[in-house]
DNA sequence: AACAGATTCAACCGCTTACAA
DNA sequence: GTTGTAAGCGGTTGAATCTGT
């Protein structure tokens, strides 16, 4: 990195490690008279011994107002579920539709419950229920679609399920079923979040989550 | 009670991106 | 167009905690 000479010299001065509350207020109080962002001179203005990366982190992902604390509801959890299948690991993106979310809450969510393989037969077999699923789904929430948008879904859905198999999943697609299914059951019983992305791809025209981000998975 | 292995999650690291000079 | 700097992102680590034996 081009700035690294400044950062190896003072490298040594930064504390690292956990927070300690006193830290903590001395970023709380200048958040407060300095507002978000120029972090590198957290140090300078208060006294702190944290990097300007530390200081950021620890204020996005612990002291910023508004943050859930707490298990996630049953709903983010199909969110996230249904989101990273399209977009695979961008948690900050995933993020921005879990307020009070962090994308790193939601990235150890996602490697504690989903890392774990299934074997291949059980994966097959959830993966085949879940498109049946999915299909009954679009088909249900119909009233926020587009004709022409629900003929695409379906055949991307036709596509999908007759070319991926258990065993070979495609370098760069994320997984879906495979690791979700255990989850589905649970999930699928609240049809609330599914409404939601659905608005999701109506609210924001410029991002037409659904149609697009749809075809790049599943085409 | 004691130990080992598993799990969780806050924090760090390296890299990329954005932007100003 | 190039360079320097800060912010942001995703992968990874490791201490603390939990769970099973």
């Amino acid at each position: 990195m081009a700035g690294m000479m400044g950062w190896r010299m003072q490298d040594e001065e930064w504390r690292k490690g956990p927070w300690t509350p006193e830290e903590d207020d001395v970023l709380i109080e200048y958040v407060r008279m300095h507002g978000e962002g120029r972090w590198s001179s957290v140090a300078g203005c208060s006294g702190l011994k944290r990097s300007g990366k530390s200081c950021r982190l620890r204020w996005v992902n612990y002291l910023r107002p508004g943050l859930k604390k707490g298990q996630l509801t049953p709903q983010e959890e199909g969110i996230i579920i249904e989101l990273h299948a399209l977009w695979g690991n961008k948690w900050s993106t995933i993020a921005r539709y879990l307020p009070g979310r962090t994308d790193n809450e939601i990235k150890n969510y996602w490697r504690t419950n989903f890392k774990k393989k299934k074997t291949a037969s059980q994966n097959q077999e959830k993966q085949t229920l879940k498109v049946a699923f999915r299909r009954d789904q679009y088909q249900q929430e119909a009233p926020y679609m587009e004709d022409n948008n629900r003929g695409k879904m379906d055949d991307a859905i036709a596509v999908k399920s007759s070319s991926t198999t258990s065993d070979q999943q495609p370098h760069n697609q994320p997984l879906v079923a495979q690791d979700v299914a255990s989850w589905w059951d649970v999930v699928c019983e609240d049809r609330l979040w599914s409404e939601f992305l659905w608005k999701l791809g109506n609210d924001h025209p410029n991002q037409p989550v659904m149609e697009q981000s749809f075809s790049s998975y599943f085409l």
